[in-house]
DNA sequence: CACATCCATGTAGCGATGCTACATCGTCAG
DNA sequence: CTGACGATGTAGCATCGCTACATGGATGTG
C-alpha cells in the first residue's frame, strides 16, 4: 500500500475524474491511470469501474479512499508537528477569498502575515457566482465563504469550518431618502422599495424572502448583481435600496447611508474551509488564526459604528 | 517527507543503529545512511550526531520520528480498515513466546486460527534469560512476556500492552513432603525449605524476597533454572520446592503437588507486546482477540482445578 | 602503541519505477 | 455518422534507491 498512490486515490474521490486528477497533481492521464491500476492490483479488489465515459469508485474504492484521507491527515499532522518544532511555518498557503471581505479585512491579514518569515500567502479572488465553494477546497488550501447562520451545507464532506464573523446585513439607502432618517428598519417600511438584488441562488435572497413574508407582498427587484461596488453606485444613484455588509464594506460615502433592519433576523456567516489534512499545517494554521483575529476586530470595531 | 524515509528514522530511533536498521530492513548501512541523509536535508536540520563509532538522534531527529510513528499508526490503520473491509486477515503475524505459555496455550490458538484462512502465524519461543521484550517487539509482532502485577516496565515505551492472564504462582513440592497435606502454604512454612530458584534477575525473585521477609530469615536456594521442566524434574526428585505457575505447567504428574501460597501475593502477569502500529492490522488483532479468549478460559478451567 | 574491529558514510554503477508521448478504444452529442 | 472526450494501453526515457566496494574516525586489545 504506497502512501502516493493512496493519496491519487483520495483527489480521484474528490475531483471524480482520473483526468481532473491529472492535472491538479501536475501528470499526465496515462500516468494516474497506471499508478491507480498498480493500487488496485495491490488492494485485491477492483477499486473503480466505468461509468459512461468517466470511471466512478466502487464502495470498495470509496473506502479505501476514506483511508487515505486519514493517512494523509497524520502525514499533514507530521509536517506540522516538524514545523513547529523548528517553530518555522513554511511553505505557501493559497487562500481564496470572495470580493467584499477580501477588500476590507484581507490587506490587513496579509500585512500583519508579512511578519511570518518564510511564509507565502497566495491570494485570489473569484466570482461568488461560480461558487461552489466546497470543492474549491481541493484548489486552494484556504477558502473564504459566506452563507446564511444555521445552514452549512458543506458540513457534511468532512471539511473543518472556521467561524470568522456572523455579519449583520444591513440596509443601504441613498442618505436623501424617505427612510434614511430612522433609527432603523422593518420589514413594512421595506416591501415598497425597489430593490438591487443578487442573482439569484445567492443566500441573501432568503432575507429577502423573509422580508416578503413579513410584509405581506412581493418586492420589486430592479436589477441584480453580485459586486457590491456596482450595487453600491445604484443605491448611491437612487436606482433602490439593498443589503450592504455591515462590516466588510469599507468606508462609504456619504450620499450612502446603513439602516438595521429589525424583526427578520439578517446576517451573514462568514467562515473559513479547510480541507483537514491542509487544516494541520502550521503555516495554514498560522494563518486562520491571523484571520480569526482579524475578524473578531472587525466585529468588534464595527459594530461599535454601526450600532 | 517521504514516507519511507520517514519510516527509516523511525526504525533508527527504535534499534539506535544505521546497520541494525539496515539489517532489519534488508538493506545495506549505505543504504540506509543515504536515505537518512536526504531526510535530514528535506527536514532542513539535523536529525542525528555521531556518537563514538555510533550516531545518536538529535532532538530534533526524536521529535520527527515521534510523528514518523504516527504516520506508521495512520497506514497500518488504512490496511486495517481495508483488511477489514474485504473481511479478510492478511498477512504474516509473528509471535514469540516464552516456553511455559508456548507448551500450554498456544497449540489451542493456532488451531482455532487454522480457519482463519489466508492468515498464517509464525510462532517462535525464545530463552527467557534474554528477554528484554520491548525491544523484541521491534522484530516480532506479537511478544508474549510476564512480569509481576504491578510493575509494567514497557508501559513508557509506548507500547500497547493487552493482558492475557494473572496466572497465581504455587507451591511445587513432592507428593511425599510433610507439606503435601496441607491446603495452603503460608511463608513460616517455607523459609525452612531448601527452594529451586532463577536465575538472578527474574521476577520470580521478588517473591521469594517477600517470604524471607515474612519469614524473618533468609532461604537457602539450592539451584537455579529456567526451565520449568527441569525444575518439576528436581522437585519431583526431592532437591527442593519451587515456585509453579498454576494454568501453563500442563498436566504435572502425580508424584508433584502445587500447593497455594497465603500471605504473600504471588503470581505473575501474562501480557501480550505489541507496537502500536503493526496493532492496527487486522491480523494481529485477530490473533490478539485469540490469545485473550483462550487465556480467559485457561483461567476460568485453571482455577476450577487449582482451588 | 600498533592493530584489528566496528560503524557510518562516500562513490560508481545498475535495475526498478514512474513518468511522457503517442496510439487505441468506448461513449456520448450533434 | 462523425467529432470530441475520457480512460487506458505501449514504448522509451529519466530519476531514484539500491548494492558493492572503498574510506575514515572511534574503540578496545595484544
Amino acid at each position: 500500500m504506497d502512501v502516493r498512490r493512496l493519496d491519487l486515490l483520495r483527489e480521484l474521490a474528490e475531483r471524480g475524474s482520473v483526468t481532473a486528477v491529472a492535472e491538479a497533481t501536475g501528470r499526465t492521464p496515462s500516468a494516474v491511470s497506471q499508478q491507480l491500476k498498480v493500487l488496485e492490483r495491490e488492494a485485491g479488489a477492483p477499486l473503480t469501474e466505468r461509468s459512461g465515459r468517466g470511471i466512478v469508485l466502487t464502495s470498495a474504492g470509496q473506502a479505501l479512499a476514506r483511508s487515505a484521507a486519514d493517512v494523509a491527515i497524520a502525514l499533514a499532522r507530521a509536517d506540522a508537528v516538524w514545523d513547529e518544532f523548528r517553530n518555522d511555518p513554511s511553505g505557501e498557503v493559497t487562500l481564496l477569498t470572495f470580493p467584499t471581505i477580501g477588500a476590507t479585512m484581507l490587506p490587513a491579514v496579509l500585512t500583519e502575515l508579512q511578519q511570518v518569515p518564510g511564509l507565502v500567502v497566495r491570494a485570489t479572488d473569484f466570482d461568488p457566482e461560480l461558487a461552489e465553494f466546497a470543492e474549491l477546497t481541493a484548489d486552494y488550501d484556504i477558502v473564504l465563504a459566506h452563507t446564511m447562520p444555521g445552514v452549512l451545507p458543506w458540513g457534511g464532506r468532512g471539511l473543518r469550518v472556521v467561524p470568522l464573523l456572523t455579519e449583520p446585513l444591513d440596509i443601504g439607502l441613498p442618505a436623501t431618502h424617505r427612510l434614511a432618517g430612522r433609527s432603523h428598519l422593518t420589514a413594512s417600511d421595506l416591501v415598497e422599495e425597489t430593490w438591487l438584488g443578487v442573482p439569484p441562488g445567492f443566500p441573501f435572497e432568503r432575507i429577502l424572502h423573509a422580508i416578503e413574508q413579513q410584509g405581506g407582498r412581493r418586492v420589486e427587484i430592479a436589477q441584480r448583481f453580485s459586486d457590491m461596488r456596482i450595487v453600491e453606485a445604484f443605491i448611491q444613484a437612487g436606482f433602490g435600496v439593498a443589503f450592504v455588509p455591515r462590516y466588510t464594506s469599507g468606508s462609504l460615502p456619504p450620499e450612502l447611508v446603513l439602516k438595521p433592519l429589525r424583526g427578520v433576523p439578517s446576517a451573514r456567516q462568514i467562515v473559513a474551509l479547510v480541507r483537514p489534512d491542509v487544516a494541520e499545517r502550521l503555516a495554514v494554521r498560522t494563518v486562520l488564526d491571523v484571520l480569526v483575529a482579524k475578524a473578531a476586530e472587525l466585529g468588534a470595531g464595527g459594530a461599535g459604528t454601526g450600532a
